[in-house]
DNA sequence: GTCTATACGAGGATAGAC
DNA sequence: GTCTATCCTCGTATAGAC
């Protein structure tokens, strides 16, 4: 199954033999083992299971389970990372710089909801050893230097600027994790449904950006 | 060392052979070791070593693996649960009863850091499989009240309860998952230190309060 | 490049002495 | 109640055929 929209995908309808398309495919299943489990409870059968190629794939590109792991976080976090970088942040007004900063993160994470799942397991399993990088800190640096003009130019309250910055990256994302438990709601909505996930962006920025002002 | 401490506090300094605190010292090695690995990744041995007593202690009072990890949410989650529920907040007003949900929340946490990344694990490991009561939900539910009687009496904004609940509880809580990550701040400042859990705190109400008023 | 079969080690759980 | 020694399953990783 998985091996048909492989071949599909390129254009290929004969040969299966086709490295990159694996490599993705392996990639897209990792990433969700990994978000479920983190690194060291994820189990590399279960990965290879998914994707329908054998087991042995997987070390086969990418060496071992660790290896994986890394890609994965690599993958998972420049699109966020990239994104932050080209907002441009500091040519705009706190208010705007904060709202269009928001706008984006909360972009990010609902397209690709597994991103606060791998950060959180990667912080709290192995407190950041296998991403030097560390997006979730560098971020947190840009959001807090917004922070920071805005209350030098009376916009925003006196609050401390690290705290809340953490306080407000919780505010957007921790909908992300608790995602596996609570699934389904009375009505049947899905947490991740395009109309609940565009409805948690626009409550998310709403309370935080009421919260900031003076 | 450990068996020394256990022997002392109950007041015994020569009998070693103490059920009671024996199992003290294992369900406080095991809440961290699960806090920090969930159920999956968690390794018995490690628990064991952190207590000083013997790895097969572990299965002679908590039967295996499972039932120490049950054990540990159960005792875990008691604590906020119980608070919560003698808050009694149906007899105040929507803006301090939502001010003394937080308080106490940021309390409970605050005395037991551990509790978030264990809830979390659950949640998302394990998608709440072995903890019913589900208590971050069931506490939710107690928030997203408090919020709709805000909305109806016209003091809180027209927001979503039961998005804002979680985001909310994000705000409050997001806190203590980072803490691995970040462990040491520029000045030395400790992020689980009294005086930054207390700013956390004010903080947190703070954003939270600003941000739910019309 | 991909598969099957297997070696090997880690970690959960038990037996039995003290 | 506590310890040491041991069993055995499970999961990572490799070997080798196709």
């Amino acid at each position: 199954m998985a091996r048909q929209a492989k071949a599909e995908k390129v254009g290929k309808t004969k040969s299966v033999r086709d490295a990159e398309a694996t490599q993705a495919v392996i990639l897209a299943a990792a990433e969700e083992e990994f978000a479920q489990h983190g690194f060291i409870a994820a189990r590399t059968e279960a990965i290879a299971a998914k994707t329908g190629v054998a087991k042995s794939m997987i070390y086969y590109y990418f060496k071992d389970k660790e290896g994986l792991y890394k890609s994965v976080l690599e993958r998972s976090h420049s699109d966020l990372w990239q994104t932050i970088q080209q907002l441009d942040l500091d040519h705009f007004s706190p208010e705007v710089a904060l709202e269009k900063f928001l706008i984006a993160l909360l972009d990010c994470v609902s397209r690709n909801p597994k991103l606060p799942t791998i950060m959180f397991h990667e912080a709290v399993q192995n407190q950041g050893k296998y991403y030097k990088h560390s997006s979730s800190l560098s971020i947190d640096t840009t959001l807090v230097k917004i922070l920071e003009r805005g209350i030098a130019e009376g916009v925003f309250r006196q609050l401390d600027p690290f705290q809340s910055a953490i306080n407000i990256m919780g505010t957007c994302l921790f909908y992300f994790i608790g995602t596996g438990n609570i699934q389904q709601l009375p009505q049947g909505k899905r947490l991740l449904s395009k109309v609940m996930l565009e409805q948690h962006a626009q409550e998310a920025i709403a309370l935080i950006l009421t919260g900031v002002r003076k």
